[in-house]
This record gives C-alpha cells, structure tokens and sequence, in this order.
DNA sequence: ATATGGGGAATCCCCACAG
DNA sequence: TAATGGGGAATCCCCGTGC
C-alpha cells in the first residue's frame, strides 16, 4: 500500500515538471516547430538544423577510435554543419541544453526513452545524454557537434529499460517522502513493482526500433531556491535519424544496372547490383514526369523472390510501357522503393524504344547450335531483344520461378 | 624446481602412452590408411568411411533444436552414410573407440587438439568428445551417426586451451608424484609455468583455424590391472572438414549466369551470382578438355576488385579463347576457382561464337538517341555482341576501373 | 599517425519445408 | 512437431584512404 505507484497519479509518469530534475525529462512535447509554441507565453526551442536522417549507430564494440559524428541534414561535403538548437524568447542569463535519444513512433506521446546512447564531448558517459551550456555569448544557440549515436545491443536493453524504471521509481518515491531513509525508500518498492517494472522493461524492449531515434531537446536553468536545474521549456523533437547500416532503414541504392534502355513492349530482362535490400521489402518502379515534374505513369519491374540474390542482386524484366506503339524513344525513370516506409532510391533515367518487331528481323540461327530453342520459341517480348548469345542466361537454383532459355546439360 | 615441466621429457606431452587414459590421446598418427600400418603388429584403426568434407559447423548459441549430422562423404542424398571407421587385428573383447577433433594442419605432427565440441549421441558434453564401445557383434566396427560440429566462439579459444594446458599439467604432476595430495599438486605449479600456459594458450589461440577440423579416432580398452582405459591403436586421423559457411572454405558456387556463349574473341561483359566468395580469392576459370578429359586450355574471366558486388555477384569480361578464327562454335567450360585452397564450382558449358566480325554487320543506330555513342565507338568484341538496347550498362560506382559504355546524366 | 567511412567476418536467430 | 537446411539479422572487427 505504500508502494510509490500507489500514489494518487495513476503513472509515475505524470508528476509535474517542476520538480524532477536533472533526471530525464519525461513529458513529451505537444509540438514540434517554434510557431506551434506561439500561443505558450514562455521560452522554447527552435531547432535550426535538423540532423541527418540516415546515419550509422555504432555498437560499443565498435567505440575504439572514431567513426564521424553526426552531421546536419543539409551539411554538404566540404562545409559541414551539425545538428543546431536555439533557446527562444529567453533572456534571463545562461541554461542548460539537454539532449536525449527517444523512440520515433508517429504519434509523438508514444515516445519513451531510448536505450541508445549518444556519445562525444558534453555527453554523459554513464547516461548518454549531452548537455550544453548556452548563453548570451552564444546567442543561446547550441551547435551539436561530435554526437555520436551508441548502438545498444538488444540483448541488453530489457536490462537497462528495467533498471531505469527502477531508479525513476525511487526517485518518484523520494519526492514523496523526503523524509525517508534511503534503505526505508528500497524497501517501500514492493514484490508486485519489481513485477510490474519486469513486464514493462520486457514490452518496450521488445517493441523499441533500434533503427530509429529522435534526439530530444530541452532546455533546463539551475534554480538556486531548490538547488537543481529545472525546465524552462518544454521538449522539442528532431526528425527521426535512421540506422543506416540496415537493410529495413539504411540507404536505398542502385549500384550498377546491366542495361539502361529496352523495348516499350516490355519483358526484358535486367540485372541489378543494389545495396542490402529485404526480397520482399523493394519494387523497382518506373515512372515518368511531365515537364511540371508530375508523375503521369509509373508500373513495376517483374521478379519473384527467387530472382532477389542475397539482399544485393536482383534480376527482373520490364515492364510494359504506357504505350507501345512508340516511334521514337522515350526516358523515363527508374528507382527502388521501399514499401514498408515508402522510402526510394535515387531515380536513374531508362529509356523505352520502340516495339523492336516492328523493326527489320535479322535471322542469327545459323549462329545458333542445334539443340538450342529458336528465337520462334521465345516469348515475343524476347524474341528480338538480344542477339544470340546475350539472350542467354542459365539459372541454377532450383527454385526460380522464371522459364529458362537454356538449360545446361 | 619441482615444476611438472622441469621432468625429464622436455614436453609434457612427449610421456609414454601407457599411462594417462582417459584423458585425450596426445600422440599422433604415423599413418592415415590401414596399409601404411601394415609393419605396425598391433591393432590398428581403418576408416571404412569419410566424413564429407564440407558441413556447416554451429555454434552453441545454434544448438537449440538440431540442424543435421555429419555425413558420410560419399553419402547419396536418399541412401545417408555416417563417418564409419573399424577396430582391425583385434579379437580380445569390447573395446572404446574415441573420436576427437584436431586441428588440420598440413603437417600431422602439427596437429593439436581443437576448441571445438562433437555434439551428439555418446558425445559427452563437458569434454566434446565422443566415444562409442564396439566388439565382436558390431565386427569392432563404429558408425558414427548423429554428429554434430559445435563451433566455438574466437573469443572463448583462449581461455578453454588454458584451462585444458593447466589441466594437463596436473595430470602430468599426479602422474608423476602419486603420493602428493590435491593440495600439493596444485601449489607446485609456479607462476612460470602458468605464464608459460598464458602464452602458448594465446598463440595457439590465435594460430586455430576455426573453420577446419579433423576426427581423430582412437581405440581404448579397460584394464583391470590399472583400472582405467589404455590406448590400444595408434590415432588415426580422418579427411578435412571444412565448415561450410564461411567464405574461404565454403561451397564454390555459380547460381545464375547472364549468358553462357559469346564470340571467341573476348571482351564481353558477363554477370555471375555467386555464393559467398572473397573479392581477392576467386577466379573465373575459362577452360577445354580433350575426349580424355585431360586439360588443354584455360584463361581467365577479367574483372577488377570494384566488380565483385559484396561477395555475391562478380561482373567480368570474357577471356578470347586461344582460336579466334573459329568457323563453328566450340563449347568449353566455366567455374570459379578460389586460389587459397585450389577449390573449384562444379563447372558449367560455356560455347565460344565464331568473330562476330566476320557475320554481316547490322546497323541499328536508327534505333539509338542522338548523343549516345555509335557502335564504331565501341572496342570491336563488344560492337555487334549485342543490339542497342542491352549493350548498354551502366555503373554507378565511383570506382570502377572498367570503361563505361553510356553515363546517365 | 588519427579521423572517417565502409566491407565483411563472426555470431546468432529464426523461417520454410518435408516429413 | 521435431529434424533439416538455409538466409539473413545483429554484432563486432578491421582495412584503405586522406590528413
């Protein structure tokens, strides 16, 4: 009965803001642009770069030597620039500017604490937090440079979730009842606590994307009366900086394509070298865009599983043009996309030609060798679309679900 | 001064076979086949069966469930054989055949015991070693059904060599003081021979490769004067294993081809997929056998490393064939070949073309866009090899060495 | 050297299929 | 309903390149 979640709040979670500091600010910010705050009387964060969305974490393991920071979403290559906030409205001498990993769910008061860490200067090698100081001097602009994202492994994170929530409890029960023992506070958390923080740390660990984290903002004052910082403003988030060395979050890439045109009728087949992709999580799509840059076509490249080889190759054939009686040639685009976030790689242009049948035939099947199927037996698509021995290709798995031209004996 | 290795023998593992049992044979073998120990008059150890030479060892963290034993190597897909070996010269009862894994150096007097584990029926699960009775109802004959190879983790080697060296020692120090107490055993080990045990556990460590083993098997018989098992055969040791999933012992594979014919002449491009190969280990091995199957020419696919797409797709240039005036098509072979251990794919047709050159030329350039280059830009193998539209590739890889044919704006 | 980037090795997890 | 095989995710290690 007088476990700290007895309290009259229903969440530990819910207590006010003056209080708790400098533990975590845990109210989650009702907007995320300066002008949403114009109607709070009060200073806020406006956040001036944002941070690059694709960016690698880096395991612990990986923390000897240094890797590069985290650079701002429109850094160019020869003038960086970092992740920048600034204390609006404020002017009431120095603050602190605290900067703290979350989750990116959509629906921003679903956030929690994430287990990642950030790590380089100003950042907290315990709790991976970064905190800087801003002042006049500095316009009360804070320039986040050196951050580094900590990639926590997930066999660790039920731990650590657990042993936050435990610490927040203490903390909660301690604000209560400030006039307790720090041994009568460990024992006020009872059985059913430790339970009930077990099966949370277990949920959110088991729900939390480690490829994705928003860094969140906050700007705190040290208050002389209670002898702590408290918050000023309340929590800004980023953009969601994604793990780039991931195939459901990294970087969509075609490295190198086996032909850049084919005929309007479509079916040829292509050959991509691509960067890590899922098979059943990339389309190749071809577009095409009006002179105002509006999408007036677009369909599939044709593959099944089976043609996706090992998250880095696939083979597919085009698809049929929006016409195909073309005379002369057309460009069009092409890229990957990635369904479950709708994410594309860059486009390259692809150029449809007109239907080859209506070209001139060349008979090459005097160069062909008996036992091997005439262009006759091909689908017409194929019929004409490469000379003898470039028509060819061999599959070796047992499981593509595409016919074959030749077989090898 | 009364260290075990100050004895006599100036390695512990030099003592004399008669004694230490059951602990793991030492000695090695002077033979591999039943006919070198045919001046040798005792008993003697005769694999009837060799294991197959690539398995997918699994680690600890795999061996939830099971994932298949080690075959015989001659094992047919529907008639399964098990690594079988017989207890030969021998008729005096029931005797224990132990099977250990060793390391596979080229030289046996090399070899020494591997980290890993046999996991199984009648493997025992502290020591990795599996050890199976026969006697005159299975005609002293051992099949080893239900092996499993347990890969242990780099990072655990050292320390279990360690724990296994000191082990060793204080057998030995028993062995040789039996009137000592446990106690005493132990503090005659001195800080030098530990040190001395710390080092050659990290070289050895560091020297083990882990994706190859061999079985060591040895017979042993109870003896009732000494109360315990003795070695009765000298060890012998199996073939290689290699463990599959790795990229410089695993299975040479193509998986799919882009074309298998091109003109004899050379030059033209060629996607492979492939499993698993290393950019700097793996050739593409052009080559013609004779009626007798004796080898009378072979070249090499070219490629740069920047052509080999992470480990699964190789695109390269075929070698000219060692005719290049041919007036039919000739079929010849094409495989990967991996330099470090000499392996090779399984082979597959490859047909040469006669010269493109000498067919009547076809012009297509109608069909090309204004600003791509013309066919007599290109090298002459590549100018008729294929009509406009999949001539073209592109890379979009800053590195490649090779000269692109078109570049997309 | 040290800072940055990146490929792939080593480890671990889990799915699909053929019983 | 476990045995088999295999793909790839998660973690970790280390190399080439440019100060």
């Amino acid at each position: 009965m007088n476990s700290p979640y007895s309290g009259e709040s229903a969440s530990p979670y819910s207590s006010d803001q003056s209080i708790g500091v400098p533990s975590p600010p845990t109210v989650v910010a009702a907007f995320n642009r300066p002008y949403d705050a114009i109607h709070h009387d009060g200073p806020y964060i406006n956040i001036l770069e944002q941070p690059q969305s694709k960016f690698r974490f880096r395991y612990k393991s990986e923390m000897v030597g240094t890797h590069g920071q985290l650079k701002a979403d429109r850094a160019e290559k020869n003038r960086a620039a970092f992740p920048t906030v600034k204390l609006s409205k404020w002017n009431s001498g120095p603050a602190v500017i605290r900067l703290t990993l979350y989750t990116a769910e959509d629906n921003i008061n679903q956030r929690k604490r994430h287990v990642h860490e950030l790590s380089g200067k100003n950042c907290n090698k315990e709790t991976g937090i970064c905190e800087v100081v801003v002042d006049e001097k500095s316009d009360y602009t804070a320039v986040f440079q050196n951050l580094g994202i900590i990639h926590i492994a997930k066999r660790d994170t039920r731990e650590i979730i657990k042993q936050r929530k435990l610490e927040e409890l203490m903390t909660l029960a301690r604000v209560r009842k400030p006039h307790h023992s720090n041994e009568e506070i460990r024992r006020s958390i009872t059985p059913t606590d430790l339970k009930k923080i077990d099966e949370e740390a277990e949920e959110e660990a088991k729900s939390m994307d480690l490829n994705k984290v928003v860094l969140r903002f906050q700007a705190f004052q040290y208050d002389k009366n209670i002898e702590s910082y408290r918050p000023i403003t309340l929590p800004v988030d980023s953009d969601v900086v994604f793990n780039l060395k991931n195939a459901t979050t990294g970087e969509l890439k075609i490295v190198r394509m086996s032909a850049c045109s084919a005929p309007c009728t479509g079916g040829t087949e292509i050959w991509l070298l691509v960067e890590k992709v899922r098979r059943n999580n990339v389309h190749i799509k071809f577009f095409e865009l009006d002179e105002n840059d509006r999408e007036v076509w677009k369909a599939y490249g044709e593959f099944a599983d089976a043609d996706v080889h090992h998250q880095y190759a696939i083979v597919f054939r085009t698809p049929r043009y929006r016409v195909t009686n073309l005379s002369t040639s057309v460009r069009v685009k092409v890229q990957l996309e990635r369904p479950t976030d709708k994410d594309t790689s860059e486009a390259l242009d692809f150029t449809y030609l007109p239907d080859s049948l209506k070209r001139p035939r060349i008979n090459l099947e005097n160069t062909l060798e008996e036992g091997k199927p005439h262009f006759s037996d091909l689908p017409p698509a194929k019929r004409f679309n490469i000379s003898s021995y470039t028509n060819e290709a061999i599959d070796l798995s047992n499981n593509s679900k595409l016919p074959l031209v030749f077989v090898n004996s």
